[in-house]
DNA sequence: AGCACGCCGACT
DNA sequence: GTCGGCGTGCTC
């Protein structure tokens, strides 16, 4: 008898069951599928990848987890293919995090973890670190007579003895046709070597030159290492130009001096290259970067050192909070309030709040930064969840700028700007310093009406007008995409009469080009920024002192450092005040905070002049008189007494259809269904119309779910959303689910 | 989401 | 007579 035939028949005089494995799958369907672990070998483990058949096709699926026995009839069971990994993929503590953020958000677990996953691991390549080969010439290669024999061998040992460094693959492969070869036949003869190094550069100038703190720095990070190696969070509240990037620096420097790793998160802006420059001018370790701008073969080298532990600090936009550390030490979320952080279609999760479920499932601290610190992180500190850590005064005891509220009601305004606002622009340039505009409106103008019938160019798709370009001469939907070329009569009724409503920061641009003739003025938004590298033009062209007005959208408000400018406006602050969201005034209010960072750097004290209809709003006066702390006080007393969050927590159910009624239908037996799962533990609020209803060409629709304790919430989602899916009315919609959303348009 | 099966219109 | 429209059902 054969040893595997004896085997079995011990297996089975044994009744051994064969295991099941329980396997995530890439695809929308709320479940985890059993498999049969493959036989002859020691099931996969928890992380691992497999290949596996799903109905008539092979794909590829992350190991959950492996058991004895499966709910499943064992005849439905089908065997895995094969097994990918040798070591698991995805870390436990991964796997244990995003199981976590399915659960929370109810999102299905395989799209969940395929999401967390660099393409190209995605579609099987092996997850270890490709490594750079380089050759050199050894002391024996030196001294060698290159053979005449072995022309090929001959010149390449010729081209490395003249080369100062190793080179790679790509060089050689231009000097000599069959380098391959002749290398390794001059590294048998002792010749030449190898060198192996990482697929990413390390910081190789290393200065780590340290700033000196402030007591409050000072005091921050040895509040925030205190208690390396257990779970806290702190709120380092910061107003711009305090210093928090040098205090996480140096909180960083701990930890990687403890010998672990650190992962900060960044907004989804144009900044990460600055950022990360400056961590990479100071650490003389590898720095690893992760973010939207990186081809397939990057990210998955970042990532892979991040998980090899071989990257002790990981830089990163909102997906990087699922990156697997080696040697987890801290994580720290940069601008904790920035929008970005929460993904907004397919898998709504929060980057911020999934760090803080991180930190805690890893026993580390948790830093939330931000001047302007959202609602949600504050009321967390009242609750005595989170500590506080102030940074009071701007470095080298900068003061403040002076915020001014403009009321702009019966003046008269140049393309949106009140004289007051013209005048102080003046008052700028007479003293040769920069001035920077904010208007939240790309394109001339929002609307193109006909004077003389009151037609207004309107989106076929969407509920929306359509802004007038100048520079294209288009017509553009702003909420769609469709375009095209301005009409130069009115296709109702004839009319040359075009009127062109409303000012975007394209007509503001030549507006104030007109007022200020020998003003240098550049504006800065999606259509003048398109091109690769042009906004770092502009940034430059600014700091070069190019440049005396700079208008530009909200992509302008973050972090930049324009030492010579001195008056920030902000145009229009009204959207803000008088808003469907009812968090408009909380995000005008940071805007104002974070614009007025950008106002005085340098030498210069600066001004903020807010240009407004409504100059007694209380939001806005409780923000200028007594700033955003009290600001913010008063906004959570607003959301208290109108019970919304984070006094209640919510769940968004979207839908979408080419006919309204179906999107409605299908909300409506939604609601039918919470009331059943729930009773009055959760509130319904709709289906209503979404706040602009039709948009590329489909309806959509939305019901509202809160209650005031999140479990109720919870339990109610977990036996509702298998119901809702068997709806036949789902099938001809487009739905997905928000919990905790953010933006209710 | 894919991918099949299945039952009715205009074409080589 | 077939190619192909997308409704419906299924994936361990």
């Amino acid at each position: 008898m054969t040893t595997a035939l004896r085997d079995r028949t011990r297996a089975s005089r044994l009744k051994m069951p064969r295991p099941v494995v329980r396997v995530a799958v890439p695809s929308p369907l709320r479940r985890v599928f059993d498999y049969w672990a493959p036989g002859g070998q020691a099931p996969p483990g928890a992380g691992m990848r497999v290949t596996i058949p799903f109905g008539k096709t092979r794909r590829i699926g992350v190991v959950l987890g492996v058991a004895e026995t499966s709910a499943l009839d064992p005849s439905r069971l089908r065997p895995v293919i094969d097994v990918i990994d040798e070591d698991p993929c995805l870390p436990g503590a991964s796997l244990a995090l995003l199981e976590w953020a399915a659960g929370y958000y109810h999102h299905p677990i395989g799209e969940v973890i395929f999401g967390a996953l660099p393409t190209l691991l995605r579609r099987g390549r092996p997850a270890k670190l490709q490594r750079m080969l380089r050759w050199r010439v050894t002391a024996a290669g030196h001294r060698a007579e290159p053979p005449s024999r072995a022309p090929r061998q001959a010149a390449l040992l010729t081209f490395l003895r003249n080369c100062q460094e190793a080179v790679g693959a790509e060089m050689l492969a231009a000097q000599a046709p069959g380098w391959a070869r002749a290398i390794r036949a001059l590294q048998e003869r002792g010749w030449v070597e190898a060198v192996d190094t990482p697929c990413l550069p390390g910081g190789d100038a290393s200065r780590g030159m340290s700033l000196a703190l402030s007591p409050a720095q000072q005091r921050a990070v040895d509040r925030i290492t205190d208690g390396l190696g257990q779970f806290h969070s702190t709120v380092l509240e910061g107003v711009t130009g305090s210093g928090k990037t040098e205090v996480y620096l140096q909180a960083i420097q701990q930890v990687v001096a403890h010998g672990r790793q650190a992962l900060l998160l960044i907004p989804e802006i144009g900044l990460t290259p600055q950022m990360v420059e400056r961590f990479r001018r100071r650490f003389d370790f590898p720095v690893a970067v992760l973010h939207s701008g990186l081809n397939d073969s990057e990210r998955l080298c970042a990532w892979l050192m991040a998980r090899e532990g071989t990257a002790p600090v990981v830089i990163g936009t909102r997906s990087a909070v699922f990156v697997p550390l080696k040697h987890p030490g801290i994580i720290l979320v940069d601008e904790e309030h920035d929008l970005s952080y929460k993904q907004q279609d397919g898998f709504r999760y929060s980057a911020r709040d999934l760090a803080v479920v991180r930190a805690h499932q890893e026993a580390v601290p948790v830093v939330l930064g931000s001047a302007t610190p959202s609602l949600e992180s504050l009321h967390n500190l009242a609750g005595g969840r989170y500590q506080r850590i102030r940074l009071p005064e701007r470095i080298q005891g900068r003061p403040h700028p002076a915020l001014r509220i403009v009321d702009v009601r019966g003046r008269p305004l140049v393309a949106g700007c009140s004289p007051a606002l013209l005048s102080a622009i003046a008052a700028a340039l007479g003293k040769e310093q920069q001035t920077l505009l904010f208007l939240n409106r790309r394109g001339f103008a929002p609307a193109t009406m006909c004077h003389d019938c009151g037609w207004v160019a309107h989106c076929q798709r969407c509920d929306a007008h359509l802004t007038f370009h100048r520079a294209s001469n288009r017509l553009r939907c702003h909420h769609c995409g469709a375009e095209r070329v301005m009409v130069d009569a009115c296709p109702e009724c004839g009319s040359k009469e075009l009127r062109n409503l409303g000012s975007g920061t394209e007509r503001l641009e030549a507006a104030l080009a007109d007022s200020f003739p020998h003003a240098r003025v550049v504006r800065v938004d999606r259509d003048s920024t398109r091109r690769k590298g042009a906004m770092e033009a502009v940034i430059n062209a600014v700091h070069a002192g190019e440049t005396e007005i700079l208008i530009g959208t909200q992509m302008l408000a973050k972090g930049h450092h324009f030492p010579n400018v001195t008056l920030v406006g902000v145009v229009d602050a009204d959207g803000g005040l008088f808003s469907t969201d009812f968090r408009a005034a909380e995000r005008l209010a940071q805007l104002i905070v974070q614009v007025a960072g950008r106002a005085g750097r340098g030498a210069q004290p600066g001004e903020v002049l807010i240009q407004t209809h409504h100059p007694e709003h209380p939001l806005l006066r409780a923000l200028l008189e007594q700033g955003y702390a009290r600001f913010a006080a008063e906004a959570l007393d607003e959301r208290r007494q109108a019970s919304l969050p984070p006094y209640v927590c919510m769940a968004l159910l979207r839908a979408e259809a080419p006919r309204r009624e179906a999107a409605v239908a299908f909300l409506e037996e939604a609601a039918e269904l919470v009331r059943d799962a729930a009773g009055d533990r959760v509130q319904v609020l709709g289906p209503v119309p979404a706040p602009m209803e039709r948009r590329a060409g489909r309806s959509r629709a939305q019901l509202l779910m809160q209650a005031t304790k999140r479990s109720s919430l919870h339990q109610m989602l977990d036996d509702w959303l298998p119901r809702l899916e068997d709806l036949r009315t789902a099938r001809r919609v487009r739905w997905s689910l928000d919990v905790d959303p953010l933006e209710m348009a």
